[in-house]
DNA sequence: ATTATACTTGCAACTCAGTTGATTTTGGGA
DNA sequence: TCCCAAAATCAACTGAGTTGCAAGTATAAT
């Protein structure tokens, strides 16, 4: 994902400078194979540098305002963030039971169950959120 | 959806006592229309009787581990509850981005797209939770 | 009925992801 | 070079949920 991004040129687009801790989180968003969770995120960032955690939640709270990342909240306390560029457009996710690791699926055509998952009339629905959960292949193998 | 249950049955069934807060959790679910925080199901169990956060925390696990009442995790560090009694089964839900409120929509054909869901080979898939996020009738009619 | 036992509730203290507000640092323009 | 806004830091806080243990209560055994 990353090397198909400018990180650099979409800060400068949302009129953000491009700081060394706005660019490691976007380079390790960018790198993750999965969604990640601050905590990790911040720890990431850590292997390279000094950082305080009140700017990672700083940044990843404004990169969601904008749109540039998606936060989801598929378990109780902790949030998981993921790219939102181009490149990643929505799609549903797998959370394992047992390592509560999150995996990326396949996009679907969210639009053909759009017209049925309307809610009362006037509601107006923005986005999709959908989440299997289950056991993953690696815990599979275990028990 | 309170008067088709018979929850001290139910309970009994589990091999649980009906003991008082037990039943008021179970009253106060089956009579809301929506999911319900924590917090607001202790508020209102709180409006007959005194009651231990601790105790509705404790028996919301519970029954959530039984799998007699389902946990959403729909926003970042607050649960909602609903029950899974046999006349309430799975179904989607809209969050309100403005108010936070949670409705239950109507059960859409899951198992039609189960197959389309299913993550990489070796997963097994036990349930989908679908969120529609946007804004409510209410909220719409503020604005 | 009385004691023993397990179940249930309460209380206080804790955890931990995330937040707030105030202060310091930085980096680009005048 | 100086200034100022943006960015980062620090300490302290918030609040949902948890833990461990003590106290109360119901059911079972004697």
């Amino acid at each position: 994902m990353s090397d198909r991004c400018n990180f650099s040129h979409w800060l400068a687009l949302e009129g953000l400078r491009a700081t060394p801790v706005r660019l490691a989180v976007l380079e390790i968003l960018g790198e993750a194979t999965r969604a990640l969770r601050a905590q990790e995120i911040l720890d990431l960032i850590r292997t390279r540098r000094r950082v305080n955690k009140v700017t990672v939640y700083r940044i990843l709270e404004d990169f969601t305002r904008r749109s540039m990342v998606r936060k989801l909240s598929l378990e109780g306390r902790v949030n998981h963030f993921e790219l939102a560029c181009e490149h990643h457009p929505p799609h549903p996710h797998f959370q394992c039971q047992t390592c509560r690791e999150v995996q990326c699926l396949e996009p679907v055509a969210l639009n053909r169950m759009w017209t049925e998952l309307q809610g009362p009339v006037g509601n107006r629905a923005d986005h999709i959120d959908i989440k299997v959960e289950g056991l993953c292949h690696k815990c599979r193998d275990i028990s």
